[in-house]
DNA sequence: GCCGTTTTCGGCCCGACTGTTTTCAGTCG
């Protein structure tokens, strides 16, 4: 049960990072439903490991502090679990537990559609005992038909246990999720086909789509149909999609299917007069879900995806307004906006649904006013097509066609942020020579252009050397308005050097920007590690704002490093990093982050006026 | 085992689908 002694981006030992927790609270959650132990001690350490799962900072930290107490779902008891396993590197409580289930059962696990109990029963009949080889050997005893005579298995469930083993193959070697644009383009596709069907009368997409998460691993689709009576046709209909690989479960009132590369689609039909609750229910989280429900039954109502269920007396007078259903003694909402209002809470935003502490605000009326796409005035990181040597990728329009996308898009401002030109086999002479005739030609290109309201910021993305220093002279800082510092190499740095990198590199003159904080690439590459913390210091310290970066792959600063950076007092630039003018239209999938992670219009600089956003950049 | 818009005791989100069963347990979202 231990894991290896490697260290995370905050410098902790890998044992003790939230994943791991994590871990080890499920697999408890698990071993009890096998020991048939009472089912809300299950619950309970289900609910801990939720609430481990999606934390935002490291629950090591927060015990350091001494404040495991306040995190939700820890009490008492696993408090104490974890005190000890925090203190002495494992939980004698813990191993107790595990003593009677081999570990293969939390192998067998991971694969789809074998829980708890089906992994134990599997496990002791197989005499499967060590994790590492489990799968393998059941796929071996499954494929010789030594399965379907264990009691409560079949031939049937032989063949899904094959199936599913064959898709975690599968899932395992490209564990990747899709980025947000990617997956939308699919959904757009699966809707456009489900739309030919004459009896769907409106359809959406939800789930982590609507609540827009950066990467999604499947796609939700509901649908209204126009003749309930209908919905096995339209079922059919959804699964005979071209392409579907595998139809996962088809019943009357939803399916699933999966299509290439190993999508999971899922569609719910429902009727018009309570497709509010199903919004609701199907954009989810299952976290936020979770809390309005248990919200819901603390002030008398139960909610389902059909409606809510008084569970005791209330006052008919203060719920005039709504629909009640008297067959089923259910109240039936068209739209979520008067779910939410009934349950006495102000709308609140897919994007921040995912059980943190948005209900807990959202009775006090404590939600921020997020910010929106609208609110952008402007995008300072962009590439042009000019020439400067640089070695890094140049863009496709020049000066002059960036500046009239902006015009159109309704902008008040852009920057001009090209790659620094190369360092090697170039004297500092020779690169503000190329900075100064950069900073002619741009005024030159511009002055021909008719009046505007649109202004123009010259900037430039310097890359920070493995040093900290910058991949620019001193003497072309003159030629500049603002910087964007960013790593581009070296990313395998360990956490110590890395913050030094970019601390040293945040104390140059003129740095206003620090460009894709994490230098991810989303599903491809994982950031470099570093210090958040110091850096969100440093930034506050020095009124520099930090990046997010709004190209599909890069997504960084991202949502939770947004809200913690915000609870720290950090400002935020929203930039598109665009290379070509169609990509100044990413703004949105930035924004959306911003979004997720409670960002309001006061958080991003770029939502400023032209005349305070220059003198933010000319202050300090 | 956790927790408080009814509570320091008595609740705990809710429903669909599947396979192996004759009424339900397990899994999933």
């Amino acid at each position: 049960m231990l894991a290896e002694t490697t260290t995370n981006a905050t410098g902790k030992k890998e044992i003790f990072s939230n994943k791991e927790i994590h871990r080890v609270l499920r697999n408890v959650a698990a071993s009890y439903l096998i020991l048939n132990e009472n089912k809300f001690k299950v619950i309970a350490y289900q609910k801990a490991a939720d609430t481990v799962e999606h934390l935002t900072r490291e629950l090591h930290d927060i015990w350091q502090e001494g404040s495991l107490k306040d995190v939700p779902g820890i009490g008492p008891s696993i408090g104490s679990h974890i005190d000890e396993y925090f203190r002495t590197g494992r939980s004698s409580h813990f191993e107790k537990v595990f003593k009677g289930i081999p570990p293969s059962v939390f192998a067998l696990m991971k694969v789809p559609t074998i829980g708890p109990k089906t992994a134990f029963k599997l496990a002791q009949e197989l005499h499967i005992s060590y994790p590492k080889k489990a799968v393998e050997k059941l796929e071996e005893a499954a494929k010789k038909g030594r399965i379907r005579s264990i009691p409560t298995f079949g031939e049937k469930s032989e063949g899904e246990i094959i199936q599913a083993i064959e898709a975690y193959k599968k899932g395992g070697m490209q564990m990747e999720r899709m980025v947000l644009p990617y997956a939308h383009e699919r959904a757009v596709h699966l809707m456009d086909y489900l739309k030919k069907n004459p009896l769907i009368k409106r359809i959406d997409a939800l789930g982590s789509m609507r609540r827009m998460v950066s990467t999604i691993g499947d796609i939700d689709i509901a649908a209204v149909i126009t003749d309930e009576t209908k919905s096995s046709e339209v079922i059919h209909y959804f699964t005979q999609y071209e392409g579907t690989t595998r139809i996962d479960n088809a019943g009357e009132a939803k399916a699933s299917i999966i299509v290439p590369p190993h999508i999971r689609v899922d569609l719910r039909i429902q009727s018009e007069s309570t497709y509010g609750t199903m919004l609701q229910y199907f954009t989810g989280s299952k976290a936020h879900n979770i809390k309005l429900r248990d919200y819901a039954n603390k002030i008398g109502f139960s909610i389902s995806e059909y409606g809510v269920k008084p569970t005791r007396k209330f006052k008919n007078s203060n719920y005039k307004k709504y629909s009640f259903n008297r067959n089923k003694e259910m109240f039936e909402f068209s739209n979520e906006e008067t779910l939410y209002e009934f349950l006495g809470l102000p709308f609140i935003p897919p994007e921040i649904r995912e059980g943190t502490n948005e209900i807990d605000l959202a009775k006090k009326n404590g939600l921020p006013l997020l910010v929106e796409l609208k609110d952008i005035r402007g995008d300072f990181h962009i590439h042009s097509s000019y020439d400067i040597s640089t070695s890094h990728d140049v863009g496709k329009n020049t000066y002059k066609e960036i500046f009239q996308n902006a015009d159109t898009l309704g902008y008040e401002y852009v920057g001009f942020a090209d790659h620094n030109p190369k360092t090697s086999g170039s004297t500092s002479e020779d690169i503000t020579a190329i900075m100064k005739k950069r900073k002619a030609d741009i005024e030159k290109q511009l002055s021909s252009l008719k009046q505007t309201e649109l202004h123009y910021f010259i900037g430039l993305e310097v890359d920070i050397l493995t040093s900290g220093e910058l991949a620019l002279p001193a003497g072309a800082l003159e030629y500049v308005d603002y910087l964007i510092v960013s790593v581009h190499s070296v990313f395998s740095m360990d956490v110590e050097q890395m913050t030094k990198r970019i601390l040293k590199a945040l104390s140059f003159p003129k740095v206003k920007i620090l460009g894709h904080p994490t230098g991810r690439l989303l599903t491809k590459r994982n950031g470099y590690k570093f210090d958040w913390n110091q850096i969100c210091k440093e930034a506050v310290e020095r009124n520099i704002g930090i990046e997010i970066n709004a190209w599909p792959e890069r997504l960084d600063a991202s949502d939770s490093m947004v809200r913690s950076g915000i609870e720290k007092g950090v400002q935020f630039f929203i930039n598109t990093d665009a290379h070509a003018n169609e990509q100044m239209g990413n703004m949105l999938y930035g924004v959306e982050v911003a979004r997720r992670g409670w960002a309001s219009k006061s958080d991003i600089i770029n939502t400023l006026s032209y005349k305070k956003v220059k003198e933010w950049l000319e202050c300090c």
